[in-house]
DNA sequence: CTACCGATATTCT
DNA sequence: GAATATCGGTAGA
């Protein structure tokens, strides 16, 4: 049975490739979402609709519209029921790049898949992928043996909950990870102590 | 580079 | 009615 932690699980899957189709992006940036005991996450009030895909199996897809516009994607983790999810926030495009300019527009390379947002436009998911496995045939996850790369760490991007925790994954240097911004309804940060 | 702003579906008050 | 796991445009340092 699986008894890593979130954190672990979110870790894993730094440089990870991710393929939709021809294109595929390796992942350099993650968010842990820690299911019913995180407040930050979109299971802490129990299922709704747009959650239920959260509270299932594990190593599916959970794909959601933010803010009415964008879609983010997520991969569920842990054991069924946990309702744990790691948001991709930013990966690399390594594989049908002409593709994944033609989705994102005229920006430079390593913006195609920087945020999550345009991390899922850049691999064609949406909707429609919300609950896809992981294991193909249209969406396939592979994760390294090993990581050569170090990994740092810091608060989630955006959220006004717990905003202080440090579930937030990247690997140290990379060009493509996302820009950190905090909620500007988040209290005050906690100062070193 | 940073800061602000508006678009807008789902969920909660 | 208000908040939200965002983004691209515009303005300014």
């Amino acid at each position: 049975m699986d008894t890593l932690t979130v954190e672990t699980h979110a870790r894993r899957l730094l440089g990870a490739m991710l393929t939709h189709g021809d294109v595929t992006v390796r992942i350099t940036e993650v968010e842990a979402y820690g299911g019913t005991d995180d407040p930050a996450s979109h299971a802490f009030r129990g299922p709704t609709p747009r959650s239920a895909i959260m509270f299932g199996p594990p190593e599916v897809l959970y794909v959601y519209l933010s803010y009415g516009m964008h879609y983010c994607a997520n991969v569920v983790v842990g054991r069924e029921g946990d309702a744990s999810a790691v948001l991709l926030r930013a990966g690399e495009v390594v594989r049908e790049v002409d593709v994944a300019r033609s989705r994102r527009g005229q920006v430079p390379d390593v913006r195609l898949a920087r945020g999550p947002a345009n991390l899922t436009q850049a691999l064609g998911l949406a909707l429609a992928h919300n609950g896809s496995s992981l294991t193909g045939p249209e969406v396939v996850l592979r994760r390294p043996d090993v990581l050569a790369e170090a990994i740092s760490a810091g608060p989630r991007v955006g959220v006004s909950q717990a905003a202080d925790v440090p579930w937030r994954f990247w690997l140290t240097g990379d060009p493509t990870v996302s820009a950190y911004r905090r909620s500007p309804r988040a209290a005050a940060p906690e100062p070193l102590g």
